[in-house]
DNA sequence: TCCCATTTGTGCGTATGTATC
DNA sequence: GGATACATACGCACAAATGGG
């Protein structure tokens, strides 16, 4: 097994390297974040699945580690990983979701500050819904209108 | 004009610094941005106003530029300010918004990825409202739930 | 046109702390 | 206690964009 997940690590540090241009513009924080988004867009990185460490990243792509960071920085106000320290970055499942039946009132959505953060358990990168005043996190909620009866 | 701008400055700096506490547990970033985000909140710092330079902030805090920069790049995620390159942070305006009726389908929200921020123009740290497919900036939408005729 | 000052952006490096196993 | 991995905070240098003179 262990050498299977060397083997799987390899291939993803591999490719990963190979959409990295130094003489690009966009810069290499962003190349990398991309790259890690494709990837999990495309399901190679599967939800619940650990991005390589910070560590590694770093020796593999030869970015400084702070670089590294910034990417995952991204994807994180994404909403896309988590970080569990100290444990890993992981691509994030989407919990199972709520369906709030609606037939009256005003909705909007935008970014929690850290009290209703907090508050309401929404992790970072996740917007909230705001029902008239009622607030629902934006990763575990969908309203459905329905007729009002 | 500039006597009285330097005093603005630098009463909005010490009352800042009054706030940064070196040995509490809470890491100093989240202490600045927190500080600064009372002050928006407060309507101190109103919508269009520019926040101190980051050199300005790291000089009269006495933290560290990047630890200046990321609190800020905090109050980003948030949706809290606007930074201009090269022309400073500003808090942000909340644009005109736009009522949508709705009367069926289901609604969510989330952030958008980098493509779908292109597309309709979302700065950072705003989400997006999506109903059924249609993709809508949530800084300037709201649905009103109406009854279906 | 060009230079300069200002301000944010990018990227590197280093050290130490904290949490978990 | 040690190993691992993320968190915090410092520092430095140079690039890029804008505006003023």
């Amino acid at each position: 097994v262990a050498t299977l997940r060397q083997l799987d690590k390899s291939t993803f540090i591999r490719t990963l390297v190979g959409v990295l241009d130094p003489t690009s513009d966009r810069p290499m924080h962003r190349q990398l974040a991309d790259s890690i988004r494709d990837r999990i867009a495309s399901g190679e990185l599967a939800p619940g699945a650990r991005l390589p460490s910070e560590m590694a990243l770093e020796q593999e792509t030869g970015l400084n580690r702070s670089t590294v960071r910034r990417a995952i920085e991204i994807l994180r106000s994404e909403g896309l990983v988590d970080v569990r320290h100290p444990h890993g970055t992981f691509v994030r499942k989407r919990p199972a979701e709520t369906v709030i039946e609606v037939s009256a009132g005003t909705i909007r959505a935008r970014m929690p500050n850290p009290t209703e953060r907090r508050a309401h358990g929404v992790p970072e990168g996740v917007p909230i819904l705001v029902v008239d005043e009622t607030i629902y996190p934006a990763d575990r909620t969908a309203l459905r209108i329905v007729p009002r009866d």
